[in-house]
DNA sequence: TGACATTCATAGGTAAAGCTCATGAATTGA
DNA sequence: TCAATTCATGAGCTTTACCTATGAATGTCA
């Protein structure tokens, strides 16, 4: 056999107390329980512990550096024990994740701050990647899950849709614009447009799904960043091409989103994770934060 | 119930190993007690540590933190009772006592080269201190005991004899005196002595033998220190009064000491110990050593 | 692809440990 | 001197710990 911190907590007990009738109380064990706590002990270190009367426990030399090495293991242990705890119900840790650069400006910040609301100890690492990157970036750091969107399957990675965010036309809140509750893609053609660049993946949906129906984008404008599109829709040069997803309300408050039907097209925002990983506590609580912040998002009509 | 160092031991194996069967195999334990550890210490930190398939061991974020705490409580368990083991086989620690000045400088530096031959790791505190005060301060200290000269009982004290010193006259090694099994102190009174103050223990307690006898001391000279007497000695100025275990042989080559008898007067050298207190190892040791070399000591003629 | 080997989890039974209760011995204090 | 307190010990019971055996899943090699 070896020490046990059962024993070493008998120990201090009756260290502190210089009782082991009073050490056994603060253990809620009896007397005799802690009398052979403290025995066993002496006989796994070989030492002496204690000068026992009948009446009395007088700590020896050796109990005395021995205190301190067991009160050390027994704060350890509670600490070890307290940290665990923490990290179990997500009051501590830290969560590392892969975001695609749309979901990092558009769904994320609103998601962080709730999350970090509720859970202020938390440190969060967020790396925004490409959206070719995403799945790479997960599998070769330690992020344990990825959000944004993906198409198809991938080896050893759970994929879950959050939510699908329809292609939209994305305008000033006019009086005209806001009456519509869609617009198809035919009429789109009537009106001036800011589209994603042909390299971008979102283009090259829009471009897919439209060629499969014989019909062709033909936007005003094209631009690389998503930001620049709807800062231009802003000032009224068009209506972006994007998905609803995509606009921070709060940043383009001016900004209203209308769906594109004929052909509905839609873009899923996925979370992905490794198979047969399980997230940490902290993980767990932002992926569930992220789950329903986005299935009230769905609920919405965009 | 509460974490165990066994089940840490179990976990820092697997952790390590990255399988319950090979941890299983280094504690000496089959993988289904290792395995119902590592179950028990999840639920006891209310947390996740592996990932497990029936084919693989993969630890969690926790896991990682974990590790860390329990390694460092496994090395202290064992840095403790390796230093308890230590301490008990008097292979380190510290011995603490008090010796009188006769014992101090005759009889303990060989005592103290001889311990510290066989105990290089263990730190010695002697404080000499006047014979009045060896009591005292061995009950006021941490000294653990005391070897000097005492007469009579003390409370809570055990006194063990280690060796009886027996009054003698101390002179050079000339053929005549050398050639003498002892001498009587009337012999002395024909003869130049050097012998202490009346107000030394030492003195005093001729003075008290002789007394009783109806005899009489008439020192040639009267000195304080030990060592001033056997200087004097040395020089030939006469025959030094003393308990012959005064004599530090490699220190006065050329003094032999005779026993005085018609009254043979002895002082004891004692050992003192409080009551019911056990000595460190360390301390046994030492007080064994110096048994031994007092005890080889008394068989020799003084 | 199918047989095989490896690995982890679980169940049942047994050995060991841990605890309580009862009791005894020593010491303190009234 | 008696009562009270405190520690140690032994008997008996309960809980824990462990091993063996077995099952389920998965990776491996022909």
């Amino acid at each position: 056999m070896n020490v046990t911190l059962r024993q070493l907590r008998a120990f201090t007990g009756v260290y502190r107390t210089r009782s082991i009738t009073r050490a056994a109380r603060e253990l809620g064990i009896t007397q005799s329980a802690t009398s052979l706590l403290i025995q066993q002990l002496e006989v796994q270190l070989g030492v002496k512990l204690f000068d026992r009367s009948t009446r009395s426990v007088h700590p020896t030399l050796a109990a005395d550096e021995a205190f301190h090495a067991a009160e050390r293991m027994l704060s350890d242990a509670l600490g070890l024990t307290r940290r665990m705890h923490d990290l179990a119900q997500a009051r501590a840790g830290r969560v590392a994740f892969v975001a695609s650069a749309g979901a990092a400006s558009a769904l994320l910040p609103q998601i962080l701050a709730k999350f970090r609301a509720g859970h202020p100890e938390i440190d969060i690492d967020m790396r925004d990647v490409a959206a070719d990157d995403l799945v790479p970036r997960l599998i070769a750091t330690d992020a344990e899950f990825a959000i944004g969107s993906v198409e198809g399957e991938f080896a050893e990675m759970t994929i879950e849709t959050l939510t699908r965010g329809r292609l939209s036309a994305i305008g000033r809140r006019t009086a005209d614009f806001a009456a519509r509750r869609s617009l198809t893609w035919d009429e789109l053609a009537q009106l001036p447009t800011i589209a994603m660049r042909r390299e971008t993946r979102i283009r090259m949906q829009i471009d897919q799904a439209l060629g499969a129906q014989g019909k062709h984008l033909a936007p005003t404008y094209e631009v690389t960043l998503i930001n620049t599109a709807l800062a231009m829709t802003a000032q009224g040069l068009g209506l972006a091409i994007l998905p609803a997803t995509m606009l921070p309300a709060d940043q383009f408050p001016t900004l209203i989103a209308r769906p594109l039907v004929r052909p509905a097209i839609t873009r899923p925002v996925s979370l992905l994770q490794r198979q047969g990983q399980t997230l940490s506590p902290a993980a767990q609580a932002f992926v569930t934060t992220a789950r329903t912040m986005l299935a009230e998002r769905s609920g919405r009509a965009f």
